[in-house]
DNA sequence: AGTGTTTGCTTAATAGTCCTAAGGAAGCTA
DNA sequence: TAGCTTCCTTAGGACTATTAAGCAAACACT
């Protein structure tokens, strides 16, 4: 039998791809193994179980989503800052609802913080240089623009707007919304 | 054999109990027909198959949480109505984890529109009314605060926050901040 | 080139889940 | 009490996850 050239990265990969394709949900280890050609055991040599495998996918997608956010935001400050790291997430999530949904797997705190999870929490905080904000007000906004654009794309690519077909427009008065709030925020 | 009195109501509460102690994920027919003390096959007359029984979790779970929020916010209005409802929200999803993760399922348009996911909607644009925004301005806090409530919940019991010690001053600020912005929502 | 070792795959087997079809008993109704 | 309906069981098929044991290809060296 010929080999089928199969890889931990190689896997991943293809999972990511099938998740964009056919749902995160219904990513499996036999369906996996099927596009490559192979029997669902020989998998079992590249990865440890189908956790695993969903795990990888998560933190690809992570690492992924974090480059692009670090392309958009190079050479930008203040509120085009914001707006660009904004649009890269949202844009990620619509171009790749699979691995976007990868994401919302919880990882155990290890791996967690090995993942790129902790670069956009970074670069969340290198958008608010621009605004000044004295901790803990920095603190508080960091979760607030990540609970804000989790929130919204979440519930957008869930269809929880119904499409009012001026999507485009909301999107980006929350945006203007947000960037007035951050140089308004209310000292306690 | 003795009949086991089980209806597509009961089956549905066992499964959101069952979603709270285990993990949604984990919820399954099988899980759900041991815990009856029957067989898988006897469920399939009460519910139509799986996927039929995790939305009706999901959508007890919509219900449970509009109701806790009408509680909240009956006689309160301005920012007690928005901390109010904001801690329902919150609240809930730490107390019903699996419920909560179950709402998170995607529905179709319709079960949506049957579900009690509109008065959500129809609850935060009360909360709005102490603030006397125009439109389109109402319709985009709707949305931000959907995002903002759903995302900061999901990202916390992610354990997406560091636990830092101050989880709850650092949510009450983000409420007196969304009050603060509510009242100067940006004009056009 | 030939031998050995590692690596990558297969087959085989077990167990759990989802779901359908056919049958039997419990309880209601007349 | 005969019959109908409702609720459940047994039986079984398809798919998924996972482990164990074996074989064959690639490599590593003498």
């Amino acid at each position: 039998m010929a080999r089928a050239g199969v890889t931990a990265e190689r896997l991943t990969l293809a999972a990511a791809d099938l998740a964009d394709e056919i749902g995160f949900e219904k990513v499996t280890v036999s369906a996996l193994a099927r596009r490559f050609g192979v029997t669902d055991a020989s998998l079992y040599f590249h990865i440890k179980n189908a956790r695993d495998l969903r795990v990888r996918v998560a933190v690809l997608a992570l690492a992924e989503l974090a480059d692009r956010a670090a392309a958009a935001l190079a050479g930008r400050a203040g509120k085009d800052a914001l707006v660009a790291f904004a649009n890269a997430y949202r844009d990620y999530a619509k171009e790749h609802r699979g691995r976007y949904a990868a994401m919302q797997t919880e990882l155990d705190p290890e791996t967690a913080a090995a993942s790129a999870a902790g670069r956009h929490s970074e670069m969340t905080r290198a958008i608010l240089r621009g605004y000044d904000l004295p901790e803990p007000a920095q603190t508080d906004a960091v979760r607030l623009l990540h609970s804000t654009f989790h929130g919204y794309v979440s519930l957008e690519t869930a269809g929880g707007f119904r499409h009012s077909g001026e999507e485009e427009a909301s999107w980006s008065r929350i945006l203007d919304a947000l960037d007035t709030f951050l140089r308004n925020w209310p000292s306690p």
